[in-house]
This record gives structure tokens, sequence and C-alpha cells, in this order.
DNA sequence: TATGAATGAGCATTCATTCAT
DNA sequence: GATGAATGAATGCTCATTCAT
């Protein structure tokens, strides 16, 4: 097979690190093999080894994905419109979210978990999420300093404090989502501002 | 065997389980060799062994620790005081939680991080995550009825939802001191109590 | 195809030898990998395999031309001239290898150790190189017998002993030259005629 | 198995290499496997690797032994006795090394050439393999002096050429025995004796 | 005809666990 | 009991070769 386009190289590797992270929301990054991969992708081992350079390369991509999803997520949605009120903003996210894990069959949320334990011990992608989420919490600091020049919000607050609760509402949903199994953004915004009122 | 060697035993369980903590904080769980363990404990295979079935074991027990930690310090803090709101449950519990890490260099926080990941994929974790979780947010679901008992809590608000909010509140200001590394629970409950106010 | 393109066909193959050996020369017949003689020629996978039947095939090709190319070199000498003394042919000998050497870089002297490796591990190229050492071996033994005639060495000698040590001069000469790096067919006829004196 | 002698763990070293050199001696270095090498040596894969770091580490180790194993050889042969002529040196030394090949099966011929082509091609084993053969050709040199002063050769040789010339026959004369196969140090001496005659 | 993506058997190496001493 | 050498299945990865386009 001559010359592939480059979208078709793309396609592929797509393709492969869907199938990877079945296998990771499954069993974790280290207790998925290469062999689990390549089952899963369909492919051979030379195939996927093509597309990448081996099992870090894999990891690191579907770290980056997984936590850079929610990163894209908030940014599409702070360009979109101009939320009344942060809580309003979680609200959103948190849907686009959980809409986003309905789409992998939750397995995007399991990820996410996993991510955040190799962010833990591989400086790399540690750098990576350290940037990703610092990104986040920023734009929520952003929609604080917002609210407070429209009133919505007391202009005595501190906005990096309050962003970093705001920050944590997120990762704090998606470990009750994914260890609990019980909460729902409906569930959980409305817990949120009932503890606001 | 008397006595003295039950106790000596568990002393020697617990000093294997504080080196491979130091192992897993470092190296997640799956990264985390029975020889680094071995080396780290300063005893032979053969002693470890002698102490934990195998490395599940170990794991299992790590995760228990970590995660039950963190119940149990809540079982205690409601215990002993009867905090006026909510809030200022979370403002104990994370200075608690933050002493603990402390004295563990930080090493506890991350390996609550591994053991939540380990929690999405080993159904006995799993299991025991749930439940430890739950017992802790179903603590703060009480504490949320008392306050609503005590007037400083609107009656209106529906308990669960709200202890789902408060309980995401722990780890997420887990993951933002591991990751981010920024926070502290003096500036995480000032946030807090601005976004309230 | 008419005869142009069997021509073609010879040059090609004679490339794809010549990046090859440069291969070999640097990393040995099995750390050269067919990617390697991919690149190194220019060509595609498919173009190589059009050319040779596989990797045995060019490492045949490549051990034959290294060794055959000493052959060959000796023959022309004896044909052309009529040496007074056996040194005399090692000498012209010498210096004909160590201009072909530099042609190539030095890499002609390095293939042809790999070479002998190989001729002692694989049987095919164990029969090649019996047979190309054994006819410049008993060209040699000839030239031994011609200087008797001629009265130049006493005819007490044993031509095919002789022959013998006159053809170990050679390969101990390619190995010097190639791991010591410090001969010459100057320096190294000097000494055997100090030797002889 | 506790604590186990030095001792044992030298002769062990010394089983695997043996086992590795009959492998060595048969395929060539790269075209061993770890496989052969276990197998052959009748150990498990993680004793192997309880006794050398990888693969590499057993190549260096054969290839030093075979360079070095010569080395020595010349070394105990000039500590010993006090030759009338280089070509005495040059035949008692064929003689020992001839009986060492014998006790290998002629293994230790075919791994020398092996060596030869790894010193080509690795940089380490070239350094190991410059410095062995050049003490051997300094001691050949050493050789040379004394006869000139024991006026047995003529006092215009320059002994460093000839030592070169001397030195080459060594690995002339393995590769003519285990290519060719037909010569002893009996019919090489001699034919040495003829030429210099 | 030429291409180069795909194949998959084979390789070096690791590591949880055992058990003879 | 305590030790640590030994085990061997499992793992990540390579590479000679093929064949659809």
């Amino acid at each position: 097979m001559p010359k592939v386009t480059e979208e078709h190289r793309t396609a592929r590797r797509e393709e492969i690190l869907v199938a990877a992270s079945r296998c990771v929301a499954r069993d974790g990054f280290h207790k998925t093999t290469m062999a689990d991969v390549i089952r899963e992708s369909g492919l051979s081992a030379g195939a996927v080894y093509g597309y990448f350079k081996g099992k870090n390369d894999i990891i690191r991509a579907i770290a980056e994905r997984s936590i850079g999803a929610v990163a894209q997520l908030l940014a599409d949605l702070v360009e979109r419109a101009e939320p009344v009120h942060p809580v309003d903003a979680v609200e959103v996210f948190l849907e686009q979210m959980t809409a986003l894990a309905r789409e992998t069959d939750g397995d995007m949320l399991k990820v996410g978990v996993q991510a955040w334990a190799e962010a833990v011990r591989d400086p790399d992608i540690h750098a990576l999420a350290k940037e990703k989420m610092g990104a986040v919490r920023s734009v929520l600091e952003k929609v604080v300093r917002r609210a407070q020049r429209d009133g919505t919000m007391s202009s005595a607050a501190d906005p990096a404090a309050v962003a970093q609760v705001l920050f944590a509402l997120l990762p704090g949903f998606v470990l009750e989502a994914v260890i609990l199994g019980d909460v729902t953004p409906a569930s959980y915004v409305s817990g949120l501002r009932d503890l606001l009122s």
C-alpha cells in the first residue's frame, strides 16, 4: 500500500487511541498490555508501532486527549456564551462532560482518573496536566471576575481562591461519578445551589 | 509464639506498608516492583512474603490505608465537635488531612490519587472505596441535616445533594494540591466562603 | 525487456550492494537491517526485493564481492607480471588492496572481516570463502614454485607450506589495519624483508 | 538459596560463558539468541540475567575472554623462556593456541574470528581488541629486540615493523585454520622457516 | 512496475513468586 | 524463621518480508 494521506494516518492514530482508551478504562495504563491494544484495535503489532513509538507514546497521547478534552470543552464554553454566574458555568460544563462521557460508554471519565494518577508519577504528564488544568482554572477565574463586574458576585471575593473551589468541583464530580456512581449534573448543581443559597 | 510476636508482626507489616507507600507515591502501584518494596523496606524477599500474600495484598492494604485514613479522619472529627456549619467541617477536615500529608512528605495525597485509579479498575478496591467514600459522604449529609436543624442552613436544601458537593470538595482539593500545588486549606476555604457569601 | 534493461538491472544491483556494504562496514551483517539498506540505497522496500531475494541474498552477494575482490586482485596481478620473489607479490598485492580500500573509505576491509565471521557460521559462505581463499593460496604456491625455478628461492622449500605463510600475511595485514590502524603496505613489507634477511 | 560464595558466582558466570561461547562458535554473536544461551547453559532466563546484565554484557565478556586468552598465552610464554629466535616464539605460541583450541573443540578460534568482526563495529570491543592486540605485538617487538641483542637477528631490522609481520602471522594462521582447515603449527612454521632460509 | 503500509513470528528482558538451605 | 538465588510466563518491541494499490 503506497502513499497514504495524512488524514488517513491521523484517522488510524485516532482508531488506535480509541481502542487503547477502552483498554485503559478497563485495566488502567499499566495493566493494559500492548497485546491488549493490538487485539482491541484489530491491527497487527507492527502496524500499531508504525503509528506510535511505543507504549509510553500511547499513554502520553491518551492522557493528553483525556486531560485536554476537558480544557477544550471549557474553552468552547467560554467563547460561546456569557454565563450569568460561575455556577452556571459549572453546570453547563458538567452537562457537556457528561454527554462526552456517554459517547464513550463512560470510558472518558475512567481514563481521566487514570490520567491523574499518571500525572502524579510521570513528570511529562504532570507538566501537561498542570498546564491544562491551570488553563481551565484561569478560565474559571475570568468567569468570576466577570461576575464581579456584573454584580452577580461580591467584589470582596478573591477570584483566584474562588476559582480553586470551582475547579475542584470538576474532578470531584468525576470521582464521585466514577466511584459512587450516583451523581448527575442535575443533582450536583442543585446541591451546589442549595449550598450557596 | 507469644503476644509480643503478634505486636511485632503488626509493626513489621506497618513498616513494610510505609516503605511500599513511598514507592507507590513515587512510581504508582504498577510501576512499583516487589524488588523496590523489598529494597525500600530493608527486608528480604522471603520476609516480605511472610507478612503479605503477594503484591496484590500489599496494593490492597495500601489502598485501604489511604482511602480509609480519610474516612477515619472525618469520623473522628464528627465525634469530637459539633461544627456550626458544613463549611467548618470541610475546613477542619482539610487541615487535618494536610497535617497528615505533611507527616509523610506529601506521599499520602499522591498515594490517594493512585488509589482512586486503582478503585476504577479493581473490583475489590472499587467496593472498598465505594464503602469508605460513601461513609464519608453520609457523615457530611448528617452534618448538613444537623445544620438545617440548627437553622444555619436552609431546610429547603436537599441534604444528599449538598453532601455530594461537599464531598467533591475533598478529592478536588487533593488533586489540585498534588497537580497544581498552589492550594492550601486556608486559600481553599476562603474561596469557598467567598463563593457562599 | 531489451538488453538495456539487463544492464540497468545489474547497475541497480550494484548500487544496492554498495549501499548495503556501507551499512555492513558500520554495523556488521546482522545489525544491519533491511530498513537500513533500503534507506541507504534510497530505494523502496519493494524495489530492493525486486533485485534480491532477501537479506540472505544480499549478505551472500556482499560476502562474495568482498572475498572475491581479493581473489580477483591477485589473479590480475599474476597475469600481468612475473614477480622476482613471492615477497614482491605480497607487496604489490597489499598496495592494490590498500588502494581499493581507500576507494571505499576503508569499508572494504571492514566488510572483509565481517565476511570472515560469516564464513565461520554459514556453510554456503564458508564454501565460497574456502574456494576463493584456496584459489588465492594456490596462486601464491605457483609464485613460490616459479621462484624456485628462477633460483630466487631454495628448492628445498615446501611450496604449499610457504604459501600457507604468504597467504596468512594478507588477512593478518587486514586485521592489523582495521583494528590497530597503524600498518601500511610499506611498513609491513619492510618488516617482512627485515625478517627474511 | 541464601548467600552464595563469590567463587560459586564466578564459577556460574564461567559456565554461562562457556555455554554461550559454544553458541557463538556455531551461530555468531548476533544469530545466537538469549534463548540459545539459556538452553545451552541449562539455567533459567532469570538466572542468566542474574549473572549478566544482558546480551551485550555476555558478548563483551566472550569477546574479552577470546581476545584476552591469546594475550595471556603470549605473556605466559615470554615469562617462561628465552626463545632463541622470534620464529620460535611464534611456533611455541601456535602450539599453545592450537592446544587451547582443541580443548574447546575448535570453538575458541571460531569465537575469535567473531570477536574480530565485533571489534570492527563495537567501539568498546574495538578499544579492548586494540589494547590486547597491541600488547601482544609489543611483546613480539621485545622478542625481536632481544634477538637483535643476541645476534640472531640483524640489528638493521626495524623491530616495530618486524613485529607487525610476526603478529599478522597469528590471526593469519587462525583464519586459515578455521576456513581452509588444513594448516597445523608444524606445517605453518616449517613454511615460515623455508621462507626465511 | 514501484510503492510502503501491514504483517506476525521472534527477540531481549522483567518481575512476582517460590523454596532449598 | 529468614534468606536470596532461581524460576519462567509474560511483556514491549523489532524487523524480514509481503502484497494491495
